[in-house]
DNA sequence: CGCTCTATTGAACCGCATCAACGAACGTGG
DNA sequence: CCACGTTCGTTGATGCGGTTCAATAGAGCG
């Protein structure tokens, strides 16, 4: 799950459409894991690609100088561990329990043993590139706010579930999470939700579920409306 | 190219190994272009994917509102142009004159009828996503000084020449691409420039020419080494 | 020569990081 | 059951890095 940049609220649901339907894999197994495992760490061999079922998973990179950076949070229909020379290039764990669909990594190197499955890995991995361009814009191009409000309407229209007051969006991940993810610190995290609260376009029932109350409100704070 | 994150600068060459030398495309057609010249454009049908064989290409995007990111720069050994639902997704130009090998967007779609291209399109699309995924941590992780001081280590690791008075690296963008690629101004890239210069570990022999006069200083820098 | 575009440098402001304190939720053990 | 420590989120105060605005210099070109 990249958080992209869209021109307009509209499209948000729209650009990147995601098939809940598990797509045709005669190469696929299921596994159910707990929350809080890890699937995989960088450098370890890259035998499995990884489909969500259901859940929430983390991707990072660590630095050794203990800088981590959260690549994406996979969502239901996201595809992680893509392989660098039959490596995994970022670490993965689980943040909710979830259902995973294991693909052979092998069906990158042989795509006339497994075209079927090839040809999905390989539109996931286009996807991936453009979600991954939009998410620059995210790092490179957007305030603090701007970051906050397209973080929440990103997960909205991938995870939300729209109620009488609002559409209720929960973050299964913490706000170091959060932080690492929009290159900037959980303290302005903190802040700019807060913030966003005060303008009355969110309010937070917990601090793990935002409900958004303005979305037109807040779409034009993520796309830089002064 | 995206400007990698590594551990050490010995590292640098040798962790994405780009072969400059043709790969086996029985598919490929060649094509030369001056500086300047538009490839492709975000939305357009995407039916030709292009290897860069030689000049320097621009891979960006730019919001409704203005703002640009520029995603990449192309340069010997790297591929553009990967589609998303059949269309570009960001735009490419010629920053220099450049001949390109031009393949087959199908390749994509059809891993039975191009079976060799498309798993060299498969390796370079996974290359692609681990560059990305180095480049967060350079957009969300990395000051204004180590941005600068990485992309020419990174520069010069692809496109450097040694020489007596240390390695030469062109610049064939300007200074705004740099901005627009690193997340920072035009004066911030100035200014870091001339922080190094002052440093002793760069010399700017024009402003299209770097020479790093210090590597391991540079890669110090570039690092958060304090 | 004058015009334009690019790069550099300076000065002032501000957004965000940093450091610090505090409260809430949760678990553990007495 | 409550005292206690731990973790996590929030809020405040302060300082700095990088932006913004502005001026200048240099290069390319009609």
């Amino acid at each position: 799950m990249y958080v992209t940049y869209q021109t307009n609220f509209t499209e948000f649901g729209d650009a990147h459409p995601v098939d809940l339907e598990a797509p045709p894999h005669q190469d696929a197994k299921l596994r159910t894991v707990r929350a809080g495992q890890i699937l995989f760490t960088e450098g370890d061999p890259a035998r499995l690609i990884f489909r969500v079922g259901s859940g929430v998973l983390r991707l990072s990179r660590v630095t050794e100088n203990g800088r981590r950076q959260v690549v994406a949070f996979g969502y239901p229909g996201d595809v992680l561990g893509f392989p660098l020379d039959g490596l995994y290039c970022a670490d993965c764990d689980t943040l909710t329990s979830a259902t995973l669909s294991v693909l052979p990594a092998l069906a990158l190197e042989h795509p006339l043993v497994y075209p079927q499955t090839t040809a999905f890995l390989v539109d996931r991995m286009a996807r991936e590139i453009s979600s991954m361009q939009d998410h620059f814009m995210m790092l490179g191009r957007k305030s603090a706010q701007e970051k906050v409000a397209a973080f929440i309407l990103a997960l909205m229209a991938r995870a939300g579930r729209s109620g009488v007051s609002g559409c209720a969006v929960d973050l299964p991940m913490n706000r170091t999470d959060i932080a690492d993810f929009l290159g900037i610190t959980t303290e302005t995290v903190s802040r700019m939700l807060t913030s966003l609260r005060s303008a009355g376009l969110i309010k937070l029932t917990t601090p793990q579920e935002v409900r958004v109350l303005d979305v037109p409100g807040l779409s034009r704070v993520a796309h830089g409306g002064d």
